[in-house]
DNA sequence: CTCGGGCTTAAAGAGATATTAAAAACTCTG
DNA sequence: CAGAGTTTTTAATATCTCTTTAAGCCCGAG
């Protein structure tokens, strides 16, 4: 079970990562939103520990975004004492649950297998198209029962576009998918994952709409 | 039969140790979960006699590990008298059994032969991948039918592939099965030991993921 | 037909991993 | 307790993969 703690508190952090090891998880942790959005993409967790609190872009927007793409991986928030607001506003972006700092790392864990108990009946996305499949937890893709290797940045460019099929994908979207939002490259790069991701899964899967960006599916009529 | 005992208290560990040996087990002694945890590691013990109150982290953190990982080795706690909700959390937990200290070892004796024989209907894991075999009981590995000697974290990063075939297990990950989670060292010992690990088992074995870790495929069907 | 966006390619630059060999730390044995 | 043999760590080098760049070609829209 692979889990994801995003907080910046480096201190806190390492404890949570050390009782979640000693609990049997593996834990990945970022200090900030951008790194979560990325993990997030690479990656189909268990369930994401998320500090609201963050410098800079706050965790409730990471919260939105991924309940923005219908992403079912459930939440639990980690909270400041007395932001009573913050955690208002969490349930109501779509956190399965919260625990107020200081807490007990008990009650922590207890909270964490509740929440993945409950969410057991969702089902973890693999998403699929034609005679590609794409299972998120092991990250692994495979078409037609084949597993192909992509590059990290293949693969993000991919889930990007699969996360939506049926509709244009912008460059720039793209781009935020492979770099986070402070996209600082210039250049053909999103072009050239493009080409490579034909060449491996075929030339049907990805369409190209002139002049606006790509899409997986079905051709428009 | 092979027995782990945990147990910080030296007088205490050393009667049990000598009671073991009497009736005809061999026994290993380890003082904190993190030594419990590696030892756990090298070996497939027929039963853990596992003290809850241990200093620094809990006994039961330990025993979580084990059921984390499927590991179904049979636990007799060992509990101080009137920590009732000790108990609880333990058989909850997972543990098998519980004595309360300080106890008669004719008794002690006598749950840790029933724990072990309720447990033989449960199957001791051989792993297993291609021509490659782990007998976790023996600690031996052997290719093709032919013993193959690996060192101790040798043998700890090949336990740590395989206990999640198909799954891409990270650098960080195999440090803490080679090391604990107080991983102090530095360098690129792991990638030392998969070298020797390709070079006694094969290049196929275990497949590198580039920027996340290493994978052992899983098993041909 | 022309223009601009999109595709393809190859090669340089980064970055990650593999391979050594030797030093340091253990272990075992006499 | 010393010395032989092993294991573990370190570190430097080599190899490989991924990423980015850039240049030229192709194709669609107007």
């Amino acid at each position: 079970m692979h889990l994801l703690l995003v907080e910046d508190d480096a201190m806190l952090g390492e404890a949570v990562c050390d009782g979640a090891r000693q609990g049997g998880w593996t834990i990945d942790h970022v200090c900030d939103a951008p790194a979560a959005r990325l993990a997030l993409i690479d990656h189909a967790y268990a369930a994401v520990l998320l500090d609201i609190g963050l410098p800079g872009e706050s965790g409730l927007s990471v919260l939105r975004a991924m309940r923005g793409r219908y992403d079912p991986t459930p939440v639990l928030m980690l909270t400041a004492r007395g932001q009573l607001s913050e955690r208002i506003h969490g349930l109501d972006a779509g956190a399965d649950d919260y625990i107020v700092k200081p807490f007990q790392f008990d009650e922590l864990w207890a909270r964490v297998r509740s929440v993945i108990r409950r969410s057991q009946g969702r089902v973890i996305p693999v998403f699929s198209h034609g005679d590609i499949e794409v299972d998120r937890s092991r990250r692994v893709v495979s078409k037609a029962g084949v597993e192909v290797t992509l590059s990290a940045h293949e693969y993000r460019t991919l889930l990007a576009l699969l996360e939506r099929p049926g509709h244009v994908v912008t460059r720039d979207h793209l781009q935020d998918a492979v770099y986070g939002s402070a996209s600082a490259v210039e250049s053909n790069t999103i072009a050239v994952f493009i080409h490579q991701l034909r060449r491996k899964l075929g030339d049907d899967l990805i369409r190209t709409v002139h002049g606006h960006g790509y899409v997986v599916g079905q051709p428009r009529p």
